[in-house]
DNA sequence: GAATAAACTTGGATCGATCCAAAATGTGCG
DNA sequence: CGCACATTTTGGATCGATCCAAGTTTATTC
């Protein structure tokens, strides 16, 4: 399969079919403008030639867009890492249902070998599936590209898309409380209350609200709730774990026995402790109820099906790919949460 | 966040820092070669001009490399169809991670818009997810680029990667025939046998097994099992359909009453079949055993799990992958399937 | 202090294609 | 036939960076 001659290019095509470079570009590139006879001697000669058309490379050099995003996974997840997650497979999925419908491409870029992606990738925006790559962040606004960030509202400079979280949760609680629950117990990834953790890259930190973290926002929404009806979240007992950590469930359990329902941050994290649950003999949701956050597909599969926040994934990433390729004044989007209620929450036991 | 003055150049740097375009390239590129004071300047000018380093176009034009592998879906799958297929999912999951660990990305290039985006594609090599898409892999074949098919065996001058899928497909069979079953349906793609449908394109038609598709080398599977017990494959009922068909396994049910066991081409339809059979008032597996084909996550989780031939999609991809990232001689890579049984295979009722 | 070696810097060519203004060709009409 | 005008074709410049051979500066040594 290797080939060693060197491939032709639309100057060796000119030559051979006796016209300008310019004239062999425009057969490919702009028909028209040539006349029918000496297009198709071009193209004939191209074609003998085995040359399939104007090589990208010089196009992209000359024409500067690329027609692609690319996406930036949290952390340091890799490309199969990210893929794998189902919280950002529903953003990619928005993001690919646009790409699609406009043609252009998608590369996921992962930070694993520190900074470095963002100011390679050849792509012409970017989104950022999270606020936690202050420095790719810049890069990007280095590079004049346009991009997005999701899940946080860095400024009034910077695009975003968001989902209503607060709200969220605070339905969800709200669901619970409703059916009688007076006893919590909370996995949050973020124990956060104070100042924004974050701010703009190359900005001033802003006072309000710059910056603010969607987990913490879901804690906000819980702590809104639990208010209303006169408990105080710093009553709850919490357990703080990352988003796939097993012992977790057990450890909430463990620290809240009282707990009628547990509120979590993830999907993930509700299915783990229906699990726990089952494993001590209690019945969800007879004994227990459980919400989550997300509607990944694992959400409507577990056994019983979970009760969520539907986070919208799918519908923030097809947002977020709109504001890029439309590259028009800033857009701050805030999208509202649906409560999915399915089996995982019941009456409170009396 | 619209920029408009025009973004800086390395020209624009190395005016500024009182160098050549060269030297300031040194800096970004090779900065051994540069004095350490003119190093820093260069850098500090370049920062105050808001330069984030070598754009990526120019630098791909001198260098070539681009450092992605592009992977066409089947048929006329768009990005998001093809992310919801499990089955193209798994082998996309075995390619990311080979180029996580080599620090490639990943390009799908949809045929959505008739032929076009293999010729455009900004990568350096391919993987042809099936052997359907004879005039795109002729495109790569023109861009000069290394390509690999996946799921077919072309010929001798091209790289390919494919299951056994005919053994695996013997195996499950076998298994169903050790359990005591002897009167079958199949829900299958094709029902080809003869001569191949395909044949690498630019070349002669290969008189042998060349473009040889996997589906039917997985009915030549079932062919020889039953053959070996005595049982002619024409004698068995068959319903054709696509992967998703929702009929499909309602026709085979109708269409075998009489049937212990069904074979179907993918674990989708076997769920499917499950599904239906359960509708009817079947008990699977006591009344009927089901086996499919890919090992997906949801042939896991259903209920009851599926038996399945595990086509080792995962692996399928990463060895792709390495053969296009290698590009040395030709490799025609044949993997071994293995039966994974679960529970929706028993003894045959008496 | 001059010869020699080493380190650093530079201009020009190059990657492959596209754009633009000017030149060549072709057409219509008085 | 000659002039105005439309259609094609062309050479040169350009996109942004890298490579290379040659030139310049600095350091080393006798």
């Amino acid at each position: 399969m290797a080939d060693t001659t060197p491939p032709a290019t639309l100057l060796h095509i000119a030559r051979a079919a006796g016209v300008s470079r310019s004239t062999a570009s425009n057969v490919f590139s702009h028909p028209s403008r040539v006349r029918a006879e000496v297009c198709e001697k071009v193209r004939a000669v191209a074609s003998s030639l085995g040359y399939s058309g104007p090589d990208p490379r010089g196009r992209l050099l000359r024409a500067g867009k690329i027609h692609a995003i690319g996406i930036i996974p949290p952390g340091k997840w890799g490309v199969a890492d990210s893929l794998k997650n189902p919280v950002f497979f529903l953003q990619l999925l928005g993001i690919s249902e646009v790409c699609d419908e406009v043609g252009a491409s998608v590369l996921i870029i992962p930070d694993k070998r520190g900074s470095g992606g963002v100011q390679t990738a050849l792509v012409d925006s970017f989104i950022f599936s999270r606020f936690d790559q202050l420095a790719e962040i810049e890069s990007a606004r280095l590079r004049r590209l346009p991009y997005v960030v999701m899940d946080a509202d860095p400024g009034p400079d910077v695009n975003s898309v968001r989902v209503n979280a607060r709200a969220g949760c605070h339905a969800a609680v709200r669901h619970l409380l409703d059916l009688g629950h007076r006893r919590f117990g909370i996995i949050s990834f973020l124990r956060e209350f104070g100042p924004p953790l974050f701010h703009p890259p190359g900005q001033q930190r802003k006072p309000d609200n710059a910056g603010m973290d969607i987990d913490q926002e879901k804690l906000r929404g819980y702590a809104d709730a639990l208010a209303g009806e006169g408990i105080s979240i710093d009553d709850v007992p919490m357990v703080q774990a990352h988003p796939w950590e097993r012992d977790a469930a057990r450890l909430i359990l463990e620290k809240a026995p009282e707990a009628t329902a547990i509120l979590t941050m993830s999907a993930m994290q509700g299915i783990r402790v229906m699990e726990e649950a089952t494993l001590r003999g209690l019945l969800v949701p007879r004994d227990l109820s459980v919400v989550g956050f997300n509607d990944i597909p694992e959400a409507a599969n577990s056994n019983p099906p979970l009760t969520t926040v539907d986070g919208m994934g799918t519908e923030k990433g097809r947002i977020a790919a709109r504001i890029v390729l439309e590259h028009g004044p800033v857009r701050r989007e805030v999208i509202e949460t649906k409560l999915v209620v399915r089996s995982s929450t019941a009456q409170a036991p009396s």
